[in-house]
DNA sequence: ACCTGAACACCGTTCAAGT
DNA sequence: ACCTGAACACCGTTCAAGT
């Protein structure tokens, strides 16, 4: 049992972490910088780097963080609502948060505490007929498909929010080549409404039930 | 007509895109900064500035150029067939050159060129029997989960060939908890196989599939 | 028109030193 | 142990000037 002697430390993990959190939640993920953090702080970059071995680990405990705290739902019984159960819930955790799904697809970063979501999707979609090797192929296809929906529509809200400009996009719709391109043209002026439109869960059930096609 | 005088220009945009793209290829996305360039082009970085606004409309330009030059794959007759080859077709495309998937959802760039791609799975999924508000979020559906596999498989190349150290996931795998997580467990130590596999194209069926599921 | 040089306002991180 | 200050090697971009 060591007596504490010296000054209380200014900073710490925790506060740290908040701090990070705050910044990023208020600010987006770019806004996260060791220097704009450590000022947060009331502190040098380098007081942070003391207690944080550099941004990669804080990124890390930013994630365990949040998987950790992250309210589970319940399971239904049956196997195939399960699974939609269960990735819909990876999404609606991760939506809010895309600096998440950021981090994870850019550093290949996994919480422990993260695993839950794996782990229930994979369970389910064997207990729906799948061999191991076929219930990872879908957890795969499943993971794809959510982490592409958040990552585009986070990038999408990013711009939106941002810009000055209005969206590139707008400009080629509007010089579409009707002979050319004749669906596109037919849909232009609805685009961005039919894309603002919800349509995961939509997604999610048609690629389970290929997945799932021809089991159980 | 004017006559021109004084020195013949040493940049042009040609010669800069043409070193951008080399830039990248060779190095990754994140070593195309304005500086490096134009050492790599033996000139100042406002050189650059000069024949190109900044860097957003650098990244445009190198996308026009890729969508440009593309080879279109020939489509089956079959609707069915050719959703999948179309999609198949700009997957394999956007593959090797993950950094133009990074550019597209990160934002909401989209060459006048690449249009191709999306009219073609549009008028696939219409002629499928679906109406043009489904079409369009079937294709929105196939974007999604196309964009996440090349986001995340290229992340997980780049940590894998930069990296040192070995993934945070093995570390994480290796002390999982069987008891909490038997179906991770189980095949933990296959993990990095079973996610190597090129599972691209059964998941796209399967999607398709289920999209198509009760139509046509 | 085309380019240079210096500067501004940033990054992540290291190194040496202070208490 | 905990923190500061100065520095290194970078960014994108602007401004003023040269030919």
């Amino acid at each position: 049992m060591s007596t504490r002697t010296g000054r209380p430390p200014r900073l710490s993990r925790a506060r740290i972490v908040a701090a990070a959190r705050e910044l990023i939640e208020t600010h987006g993920v770019q806004a996260l910088t060791m220097r704009r953090l450590a000022t947060e702080l009331g502190a040098t970059p380098m007081a942070v780097y003391h207690h944080v071995p550099d941004k990669d680990a804080l990124l890390l405990l930013l994630l365990e963080e949040a998987a950790a705290t992250a309210v589970r739902p319940s399971l239904p019984a049956d196997p195939r609502a399960r699974l939609i159960v269960a990735a819909r819930a990876m999404r609606d955790i991760l939506a809010p948060v895309p600096w998440i799904t950021e981090v994870l697809t850019a550093d290949d970063l996994l919480s422990p505490e993260a695993l839950w979501y794996p782990e229930a999707i994979l369970d389910a979609a064997m207990e729906c007929g799948l061999e191991a090797d076929r219930a990872v192929h879908a957890y795969r296809s499943i993971w794809y498909y959510t982490a592409g929906e958040i990552l585009i529509r986070a990038a999408a809200d990013r711009r939106r929010s941002r810009d000055d400009r209005p969206p590139f996009r707008e400009q080629v719709f509007a010089d579409i080549d009707a002979e050319q391109f004749p669906r596109l043209a037919a849909v232009a002026d609805r685009w961005a409404e039919l894309t603002a439109a919800d349509t995961y869960e939509q997604g999610l059930r048609a690629l389970v039930a290929g997945l799932l096609a021809g089991v159980g």
